[in-house]
This record gives C-alpha cells, structure tokens and sequence, in this order.
DNA sequence: CACCAGACGACACATATGTGACGTCAATGG
DNA sequence: CCATTGACGTCACATATGTGTCGTCTGGTG
C-alpha cells in the first residue's frame, strides 16, 4: 500500500481532479473516461476509488433534517448540549469511526473559523475526520494536537492525525513533543514543565474549537488490541472505575477524574484549560463508547456530541 | 415532474437522508438499503437519482490542484484577476453551465461570509450554483436578486432562482419586483424611483460578494431561444454592436455599455454601484460566451472567473 | 548479464445499477 | 358507482462497475 494521502505530483493530482470531475459532477461512465483520456478503464475505476478513500472527493449529505432528527434533539434535550449530531450505524455491524468520523469533519468544516485554532485528540474517530475536512488554503488555521505520541506506530498515531488535519486545513501545527506516557512522574513533571511542551500547552486556553474523542476501556477497545496500554494496565484502570478517557484523563462514570497512577503520568492538557475552550465537539460512537461519553457529558467536556445511532439510542434511554 | 426541490415532509427528508448516507457515505449496495428499509431496490435508486438531482446531495472536489491548473494561472496573468476557476468542459458537448454554476456554488459556500449578503443574477448557470451551495442555517443571510422578473416563466426563472439560491442560505431574500424590462423609459424611471424597488437597489453597494453571469448575443443564447427578448431586439444590440449583457448591462467587446433603446429600459442597480461590490464573481462557460466575459472583464465586473476549459482557452489565446 | 519486484494492459466475469414494460391499487372526479 | 389517473410494486434486461487472473514490460539489483 502506497501512503494514504499521498499527494502525488501536480500532473497526477489534475488527471485525478479530472477524472473525478467526469466521473462525479459530469455524470461519464468510466469508460467514457477511460478513451477520453487513453487509459484503462481499469485505471480509471482504481483512481476513482483512491479518490474517495483519501478524502479527494467529498460527498456530504446537505439536509437540514437529518437521518435520525429525533434521537438528536432527545440528546440535546436530556444532557443540555448545544447540538447532537447523530449518524446511522453501520448496517453490517461494522466499525463506526469512519462515519461519526466523517460527519465530524464536516462540523468542524463548517464551524472552525477562518484563522482560528483546532484542537485535536486521536484515533481512527478523528483520522476519519481529518479525510473529511474541507480543505482550506491560506487561511491561517492552526492545529494543536492535543496529546503526546506514540513511538510505536499504530495504524492511527496522533502525530499522523494531526498532520493530516493541518496539511487538511493549511495550517501550522503544533505537537507535544513527548510520549503520550512518560515513564515516571518526575519525567511527566519535567517534560510539562520544558520548553517546547510547555508552550504548546499554553495554546490550550487559547483554541477556538476542540474535537475530541473517547477511548473507552473495553474488551474491543482499539488502544489495547493496539498495545497501546497492557493488559496490565487496562485492568486496574478498570478496578479503578474507569470508563475510558478523555485526551488522557481517565474518567468514572460519573465523570470524575479517577485515581490511579497512570493519571499522574499522562502528558496532556489540564481538564481545566480544556473546559476553557468555546467549543468541544466530541466526536465518538458505537456502544462500548456510551459510558465513556455519558462521563464526558458530565464533565463538562462536550458541547456538541457527535455519534452515531446505537449509541444515541443507548444514551437517550439512560 | 414534481417541483425540482420540493422538500416533501420531514419523515421523506429524513428517509432521503438515510438513504443517501448509506448509500455514499457507507458504500451500502442499494439492494442491501432496500432489504432494510423495506422497500423496492427501485424506489432507492429513484431516491439516490433525485437526491444528485436536486442538491440534497453534494460532491465536492477538494484538490489544491484542479483539472486545468495552467489555464487558471494563465487566465490571471493574462487578465490580472483575482483568481480563475476553470473546470472540464462536458465531454460529448454538452450544456457546460450545470459544470461551471456547480463551481460556482462551491465557490461562494466557501467565501460568502457568515451573515453576508449575496447579490445574484439569473440564468442557468446561477441556478445550477443554487443547487450546489452548502446549506446554512440561521447564519442571517441575505440574497439581494440584482435585476427584474420574468412574467412568462421560463425554465430558468429569476425569481425561481433567487428562491432556491434563499432558501440554501436560509437568508432573507430581496427581489426588485418590476418587470426585467420596463416598457417605457417613463415607467423604469418611475420604477427605479418608487419605493420597493429603491431600497432594494439601495443595498447592491452594501453587498459582500455578487455571482453574476453572462448572458450572450450569439444564435445559440439562451434568452433568445426562451424568448425573453425579441429577434428583432437581439438583431438590433447587435447591430449596436453589443456582444451579450451582464445583469441588464449590454456592453460592446471593448467593455464599454453600448447605445440602444433597451438600455433605458432596463430596471438594474447601476455598473457604478455594482463595481462597488468588493468581490465580483462572474460564472460563465462555453465558447459563446467569451466575448461577453472579456467584455465584462474589462469593464472591471469581474474579480473571479469561474467558467470551463473551452471558453478558457479562448480567453487565454485570443 | 541474469533476475526479480512491481506496475500496468488485456481480458474475463460476477455484481450492481439504471430503466423500461406491465400490472395493481387507491385516490379523484364525474 | 365507475372511469381515469398516477404512484408504486414486480420482473426483466442492457449497461456499468469492481475485481481477479495472467502475461508483458520496465527499472532496479546482485
């Protein structure tokens, strides 16, 4: 497999824009396309799909009554947030990040402002939504990832995310230049109290907009199929009464910061610079997500929930 | 034929919305929609059609790099525009102005600013822009319809168009109710004097951006097929030496507004207020049209060009 | 020079899609 | 009450699409 996105060269980009712009808004067949253009037809079909996987081509969906109206405004209404955007779950039972993901981008698509600042989390939620941003040029935009990074690359690694958001977005972009996990509290001190860390974070207060996303602490959850966390870890975490996390702070169900080493050894935004943001838009779906969301609720991390179906059913009903 | 955007109730949009999103977003086959919705294959093939039909939804290209990059450059160099958008001209020599309104559309979502006001022209070109704008919500918009109405409907309507164009925005919408043309000058002095019409006029300088078109004087002009003007009259602005108009303004290939009787007949905001504008935006394609573009371009009524390869080309060469 | 990996073209074929023909049924109007 | 009409379901079928196989070419690489 080839990088996701890769750019290609400029010659490569047009022929891909204008096969798409044949294909889509012109309504050709893909063979038309294929002689047109003296390529396969095979070609042609392999483009069209690399286009829509990395997000060349966007498809949204501009309705003001959306696919479950309902569920949104009962959320809105039980948990007092400021909009709900709630997707259809996936028919087969299969990953919802890509769509909570894609409905994300286009929110924040549609409400960064222009030069305004983005804070981000991680994880295939929020790579999803980075495919899905409108792609801006020049505006100034800045992307502040906020977490540290994983040395071992996952499928989805926040320095990743982040790159595809600001290269999305045309913006500059700022990394917590430390592990996600320092090794011991002094480490974790001494790295937030460094220079290039201490500087990013002291952007937090100043974001014009977050998207985050839930990790939860299930059996199915990504960061431990990932190796992210051990085992280990995973089950005091749990012991603890932890329902999953929020940019690193592990939260009950409650959604109270729970106790536990690991909290003094994340390298993250405090909860409270993070509740300084306007908008904190969590992005987040699937059912062994809704604890963790509920949590979130409740802390005060979410303006705009944005899920998909299952969840949402789950959530409204309590 | 049912109304070309009718919204139906809510429960059908919601459907649509389903659909659609099963459909594009999650790559569903329209069997496995059908089989789960419960309905025939058919009606979601028809649903799919009407959705790319009307807008509900929208597929967008997101490349730094469009089709016809060159031509873009050259056309700015060329004629020291702010910036050229030029798509693909339709393979088998189509109508080119769905292609270059849906640019159009795109093009103003992303630069129309939140609360802006928005003058428009008429046309197909700015109809098919309607249909591909980004839907806002109670962003208070305001459409401002930059010439007369239609008594006899045509296919492609002014007031229609400013509608769709309103309703897209969920903007309040001004129309200039008086005939297109006025059959006296007496009464298009009167007109423009009189109340509804002058303070619509009044707000073309206070406008954000405008999405103009073109109308052309070739054999193949719309206006004249639909009879919106006369053989007669149109063998006469030709005489005149007018090569098309823009928003009433019919101006010779030099850019200069020729001498003809319709010129006072005609109820419009004047060149002076609508050169005011800070972002003029002009769409049009086809090679009919590419007197009339330069003639607009060089009465200074064009910031932005949005048109297709064929009439590029032209532009760029001659 | 021999070799090999990978890109690409030429088929081939199973599905998916768009559309027409035709019958049914319910609402509408005389 | 009955005829008309139009919306919608079923079936059918021509195209369009996605994908797999295989052979060729090309550009490294030892």
């Amino acid at each position: 497999m080839t990088l996701p996105d890769a750019a290609e060269n400029a010659a490569d980009a047009a022929q891909m824009a204008r096969i798409c712009w044949y294909y889509f808004k012109e309504g050709q067949t893909q063979e038309a396309i294929a002689q047109r253009l003296k390529i396969t037809r095979k070609r042609v079909n392999q483009i069209l799909g690399d286009a829509r996987q990395n997000g060349f081509v966007q498809i949204t969906i501009a309705s003001s009554i959306g696919p479950c109206h309902e569920l949104e405004t009962a959320l809105v209404a039980t948990f007092g947030l400021r909009q709900a955007i709630v997707v259809p779950s996936p028919l087969a039972g299969g990953d919802a990040r890509p769509l909570v993901g894609a409905a994300a981008g286009q929110y924040v698509s549609e409400h960064l402002p222009p030069a305004g600042a983005l804070g981000i989390s991680w994880g295939g939620t929020i790579n999803a939504a980075a495919q899905n941003l409108a792609r801006r040029r020049g505006m100034n935009n800045r992307v502040v990832l906020l977490c540290g990074g994983l040395a071992e690359s996952t499928l989805v690694n926040p320095y990743d995310n982040a790159a595809m958001m600001a290269r999305a977005l045309d913006a500059t972009c700022y990394y917590i230049t430390a592990p996600m996990f320092a090794e011991s509290r002094t480490l974790r001190d001494a790295l937030v109290a460094s220079e290039p860390i201490r500087s990013v974070l002291a952007m937090v207060p100043t974001l014009d907009l977050a998207l985050l996303s839930a990790i939860d602490l299930s059996k199915q959850s990504k960061p431990l199929e990932y190796g992210v966390i051990s085992r280990a870890t995973w089950q005091s975490l749990r012991d603890a009464g932890a329902v999953g996390d929020i940019c690193g702070h592990y939260l009950d169900a409650e959604g109270h910061t729970v106790d536990h080493p690991l909290t003094s050894l994340v390298v993250s935004p405090k909860l409270d610079d993070l509740r300084r943001v306007p908008e904190l838009v969590l992005a987040a779906g699937s059912r062994q997500k809704v604890a963790i969301i509920r949590a979130a609720i409740r802390a005060g991390l979410c303006h705009v929930l944005i899920t998909d179906e299952d969840a949402a059913k789950d959530l409204a009903q309590g």
